[in-house]
DNA sequence: GCGCAGGTAATCT
DNA sequence: AGATTACCTGCG
């Protein structure tokens, strides 16, 4: 166990906000399946957490998983009161943090993630992860290797709800599996050849792609605009969203503005 | 039974 | 280039 203060970091908004699908909410506790371990997390008040791990595999392992060396507060002091809309989504989504995920798993989760909602993507990463996973302990599993998934027969794959789409996990895969793209090696290439490679999977467009590039790659300019997203530039900024006032982060800002729609859809919906 | 949910690729014009 | 459409599956 150990106990520290993480001020301005909000797990909880972090665990919902759709970039990583194996948080689950126990009671009032969090359950993380990542690094090929399994976390609990208990939030004991504002900004402070009990991990169930020792210090050393907190300071080594969840520290940078959950990026808390990033300065957040920079891109913070960039929010001044004239944004406005994205002031107010500050304010709510301002204890986001961008997590470190496994580019392999955020790739496929994300290919699964193209016509679901947010649970039907984390029944999907389970159960792929139940079937093809190492195990880690009774009830938790890892998300699989390439070489597995690589191997895996259709009709095995199909048992996990994932559709239309194990073709394209398939293919990818196997393209990984194969070495045709070192997804370790894209670490290094800047953020428009990131795209390109990614792009070049069946089944990963730009806004898919630009997911990977945030959530796995830290690419904090990526910016993916899904159907929500689209929605706040639409009525939030008719005449266009001032990019180049946060050339470097706008990543973020898609983060705040997202949770935010969503949260304004789940607390007066339509 | 029908429409839709954090998209993509193929196939039009 | 831009618009349209089919697509697995689960849920209301």
């Amino acid at each position: 166990m150990y106990t520290l203060n993480l001020p301005g970091f909000d797990l909880e908004l972090t665990a919902q906000s759709g970039q990583c699908f194996r948080f689950d909410k126990i009671g009032d506790s969090f359950s993380l399946i990542a690094q090929n371990r399994h976390l609990i997390i208990d939030p004991i008040s504002l900004g402070k957490y009990r991990f169930h791990c020792s210090e050393a595999e907190f300071e080594s392992i969840w520290r940078p998983y959950f990026d808390l060396d990033y300065d957040y507060r920079a891109i913070g002091r960039m929010i001044t009161k004239d944004c406005e809309y994205l002031a107010r989504a500050y304010a709510y989504a301002g204890g986001l943090r961008i997590l470190r995920q496994d580019p392999f798993e955020t790739l496929i989760s994300f290919i699964l993630s193209q016509r679901k909602s947010i649970p039907a993507i984390q029944s999907c990463v389970r159960a792929l992860s139940e079937r093809f996973g190492k195990p880690i302990d009774e009830n938790n599993f890892a998300f699989p290797e390439p070489e597995t998934l690589a191997c895996a027969n259709v009709e095995d794959l199909l048992k996990c709800a994932i559709g239309y789409r194990a073709p394209y996990v398939l293919e990818s895969s196997r393209m990984i599996a194969e070495g045709k793209i070192n997804l370790d090696a894209l670490n290094q290439v800047g953020d428009e050849e990131l795209l390109n490679q990614l792009m070049r999977f069946h089944g990963v467009g730009i806004k898919v792609a630009n997911c990977v590039m945030l959530f796995a790659y830290h690419r904090m300019n990526a910016f993916p605009i899904d159907v929500w997203i689209e929605r706040v530039l639409d009525q939030e900024y008719p005449s266009g969203f001032p990019f180049e006032r946060f050339e470097g982060v706008s990543g973020l800002i898609q983060q705040y503005l997202f949770c935010y729609i969503r949260y304004q859809n789940v607390t007066q919906p339509l």
